[in-house]
RNA sequence: CGGGACGUGGCGCAGUCUGGUAGCGCACCGGCUUUGGGUGCCGGGGGUCGCCGGUUCGAAUCCGGCCGUCCCGACCA
């Protein structure tokens, strides 16, 4: 690789550390995306050279793609310094006897295996057992607490299906975090020291987001956060108000459900044939009721038995809010549902029921409803809580569009979102099955208080590139770009083009911009601007005959693609100034 | 786990219905040409048509099984 020095200047020695040029290096592009990407960032990411796929939800991270990783790393790495947190790295694969001490152990989306001793292993689908491990050994005095400690380190989960490219994978890289404290104060203090820091976090990696109420799933424990950046490519939804501040994702949202009027009602529950309606859709059209008038009845399969979960028919049911009442659940066979109730799928209701849990929505105790009679092709009128029936009450209803927020009854609206991270507080529930303990002041023992935070670092590469993009590709924030400064030379090596380039290319570098140099005398001038656009660095400079002899110097701001002119003389500085304006 | 679609050189696709042993664009290699928007010219290499089995004189094409990949659903009786 020739520099060309010009006279009067200093060459620094190159290479320039960030900097790179181009010709000879690996960066595949490609015109068209595979056939099997649909997700936006997914069919950027490949045809931009970031990433190639192995196999269902498995990608290798190529070169490009690695540089963007590599500044959310740093980024990430930087504001968990700032919290007191300290880097360690645990292994990715574990005995499987310490999953069995949490209960983990035999999850569907846990890998596992056996080694050649046939001792059971599994490969961690997150480090919550491992660091309860450590600490329970390490961990003895109130003065060792609290503590922070994170790492970045692969995580394998075999998902029912993975999708969306980079979204949803069964190996992916997690910085996870875990705070140990001696108590929930303590553990207060933890928690909101990490979502500030992942407010910072978001905020440095130039990502719209939200931090949402979110349920404690697999992890358990006493409250959880989500981070959510908003994308029509998101896998969860969440309700917001953004007049009042409310936002949740909807497995947690509530909302002031708005009532219908209720006329009055007979004075017992009141049968009337109804052949061949199965549906609430078919109930409301045969009796001219609307459907939030009507009860419907739907049979989950709880470990303990059936459910019946009453609902207004206008109303779903939410599973995961179920799920935190009954437990794992599944929808029941109508054969079951005939030898519990004695009339098929249709005709159900609570009336009368016995033998099998109900569960109703809070917004069926007062009023009087139509539900089934569990008879087929019957159903009743006037079916009132509390009088007719009975059963547990409980906001199991999925929340919906235009319902009123819990904090001021605003219409609540409902967004997509990629979740980009997420904080638990985990109390005691690792810290007491795999005692970790301490001896506080008094020296009384005491379970340590945990809590765990998770980053996807190539979940906010795909959220940047999702919500960053055009027509021609990729519009990246300036702090996760994988170049500050893409120059494309347009000109032969050895051409006075070619020296401005090399020069600019190391007065860039020596500001501190990390650039990339299109040297390629194998590409034409329109494969190179094509291919810079899609990559998507927040400035493109063109040098070619045009510039020379005094300029201007052409530079594109990625970024709606406005084009700019910047005189030579002190370009590079201009072009320094000009960076730091960007998002 | 249920449903749908697809699998033909590196990528995008045609050919499959109506069997006769493979084609296009881009990419790639050689040469010429050219150097400001992926599109100049000439020549060339590369595919056991996902895999296995069957039918047939003959299978990318028909039949069966398997594997892989993507999408939708997995709550609304």
């Amino acid at each position: 690789m020739s520099e060309t020095p010009s006279a009067g200047w200093s060459m620094p020695a190159p290479p320039y550390r960030g900097s790179l040029r181009l010709s000879g290096r690996f960066w595949p592009t490609l015109r068209d995306a595979p056939a099997d990407a649909e997700a936006v960032s997914h069919r950027l990411m490949v045809r931009a050279g970031l990433v190639r796929q192995l196999a269902s939800g498995l990608y290798s991270v190529l070169p490009f793609g690695l540089r963007s990783l590599r500044r959310i790393t740093a980024i990430i790495r930087e504001e968990m310094d700032a919290i007191g947190a300290q880097e360690l790295e645990l292994p990715v694969m574990h005995p499987a006897e310490i999953w069995e001490a949490t209960g983990r152990y035999g999850l569907d989306e846990q890998f596992r295996l056996e080694d050649r001793g046939g001792r059971r292993m599994v490969l961690g689908m997150t480090h919550e057992e491992i660091i309860t491990w450590h600490a329970a050994r390490e961990i003895r005095s109130y003065r060792d607490l609290p503590q922070s400690w994170y790492q970045f380190q692969t995580k394998l989960r075999d998902e029912p299906r993975p999708k969306s490219g980079m979204l949803r994978v069964r190996e992916f890289t997690m910085k996870d975090s875990y705070s140990l404290d001696r108590d929930e104060e303590g553990l207060d203090r933890s928690y909101t020291a990490h979502a500030e820091a992942y407010a910072r976090i978001f905020d440095r990696s130039g990502l719209r987001w939200y931090m949402v109420e979110s349920d404690v799933g697999m992890m358990g424990g006493l409250g959880a956060h989500e981070f959510m950046a908003p994308s029509p490519a998101g896998e969860d939804t969440i309700a917001r108000a953004p007049g009042d501040g409310y936002a949740a994702n909807v497995e947690m949202a509530v909302s002031v459900a708005s009532d219908p009027e209720f006329g009055a009602g007979p004075d017992a529950p009141d049968p009337f044939d109804t052949p061949g309606v199965g549906t609430i859709e078919e109930l409301a059209a045969f009796t001219g009721l609307a459907p939030a008038l009507l009860a419907k009845s739907v049979v989950v399969v709880a470990d303990d038995g059936p459910v019946l979960c009453l609902l207004r028919g206008a109303h779903a049911l939410h599973e995961k809010k179920l799920a935190r009442l009954v437990g794992r659940h599944r929808p029941a066979q109508p054969d079951e549902i005939r030898g519990w109730f004695g009339a098929g799928p249709g005709s159900l209701g609570p009336v009368g029921v016995e033998g099998v849990r109900i569960v109703a929505d809070e917004t069926v105790t007062r009023g009087h409803y139509v539900t089934g009679a569990n008879r087929d092709g019957v159903h009743l009128r006037g079916v009132v809580f509390g009088r007719d029936f009975t059963g547990e009450v409980a906001d199991i209803r999925e929340v919906r569009a235009g319902e009123g927020s819990p904090v001021s009854g605003e219409p609540l609206m409902l967004e997509p979102v990629i979740e980009i991270g997420n904080i638990f507080k985990l109390g005691l529930k690792y810290s007491e099955p795999l005692g970790a303990t301490y001896l506080d002041a008094e020296g009384r023992e005491r379970p340590v208080v945990m809590g765990s935070y998770g980053i996807g670092p190539a979940r906010v590469m795909a959220a940047a590139i999702e919500q960053g993009h055009d027509e021609a590709g990729i519009v990246w924030p300036r702090s996760i770009a994988p170049f500050d400064v893409h120059i494309v030379q347009v000109g032969a090596p050895g051409s006075p083009q070619a020296a401005l380039a090399d020069r600019l290319f190391a007065e860039l570098s020596q500001l501190g911009l990390e650039v990339l140099l299109d040297d390629r005398q194998d590409a034409k001038p329109g494969e190179k601007f094509v291919e810079a656009e899609l990559l998507g660095c927040p400035l493109r400079v063109t040098i070619g005959k045009r510039t020379l002899p005094d300029g201007p110097l052409e530079v594109q701001v990625r970024r709606g693609r406005e084009r700019r002119d910047v005189l030579l003389e002190g370009a590079a500085e201009a072009l320094r100034a000009l960076w730091e304006t960007l998002p």
